[in-house]
DNA sequence: AATAAGATGCATTTAAGATGAATCTTTTAA
DNA sequence: TTAAAAGATTCATCTTAAATGCATCTTATT
């Protein structure tokens, strides 16, 4: 059970531009620097994320990329759906290639149904913003964190 | 967003034996046959659903597989958790291997952990025995049906 | 022009997962 | 006590999605 590497890029991408000072421009080349990633890799999650409508690009000297709609109005999930390439969860989820003999009376399918609207909806309780948001998150935050929080490690960008 | 294909028959060999009628017996090599799937496949399926105390296994001539509990104790989300090997939603989830720069504060890991909680909530709610029922949950699985539920074909066993 | 940026297409690599084959062990029954 | 039926184990191979890299093209600015 995992998302791809392409989708958790997506997401650092938008959270780095989120985070960026107006006008919230940057290169590719800097955040995958910034990273530490392919930019090459990075190219591709960029282009993908402004056919998605997310970003838009600025060719030429000067330009970059930056958030297409204020982070408030971009939903968590909605960056998952449309780049995770596929969210068939099993083999039965994709019916054209289904093979499982239990399709037709399947309670598992529709338990498995629930469980992935379950995941989608708590994505589509947040948006960008929280996402890139730096106070205020600790509480939910604390429960899972390995390492204590340091206050003045908060911003991305530094 | 994928359980993997090992996942998916660790639950179709669960169901297939909570169905059965009593003693609840059946060989891997009939399992196979029936979902039409590699046996070597399914006999380390099998192996992994041993070893996780999930069914028991009996060697030798009028050997087979059954469940070691009650279907009604067994938990989907047990099943689940058990045989899906990698459970890290994005990289930031493996802390020995991550090397995303944002670990440190980031809201989004809490939320994908909320995410992947409320998504084994789900599976939670349930056991193997709603899993391998036949009747009475044509309402959950209406909504979902892309095949009209024939009545006939209710039963895995034919 | 020259340079800086993104866009695109193709090829290659990688790693997880799936599959296959061979052999070993246990148990039953003739 | 041997043969056959079943699961257990190990190793090798295949497959495929995902990741990565490279080359080239397009656009925009100075």
């Amino acid at each position: 059970m995992q998302l791809t590497q392409f989708t958790d890029l997506s997401l650092r991408l938008l959270i780095y531009l989120a985070r960026l000072p107006e006008p919230g421009l940057a290169t590719i080349a800097e955040i995958a620097d910034y990273h530490q990633i392919s930019r090459n890799h990075l190219v591709k999650v960029a282009n993908s994320l402004a056919n998605e409508g997310f970003i838009m690009t600025t060719r030429g000297k000067g330009g970059g990329i930056q958030l297409a709609r204020p982070a408030y109005a971009i939903g968590l999930g909605e960056v998952v759906r449309r780049t995770e390439q596929n969210m068939n969860l099993v083999e039965c989820f994709d019916i054209p290639n289904n093979h499982c003999r239990l399709i037709r009376n399947c309670f598992l399918k529709a338990t498995l149904y629930e469980a992935q609207r379950a995941f989608m909806s708590v994505l589509d309780k947040y948006t960008l913003a929280d996402a890139a948001s730096v106070g205020g998150n600790n509480g939910i935050f604390d429960k899972h964190a390995e390492i204590p929080i340091d206050s003045n490690k908060l911003l991305v960008v530094e």
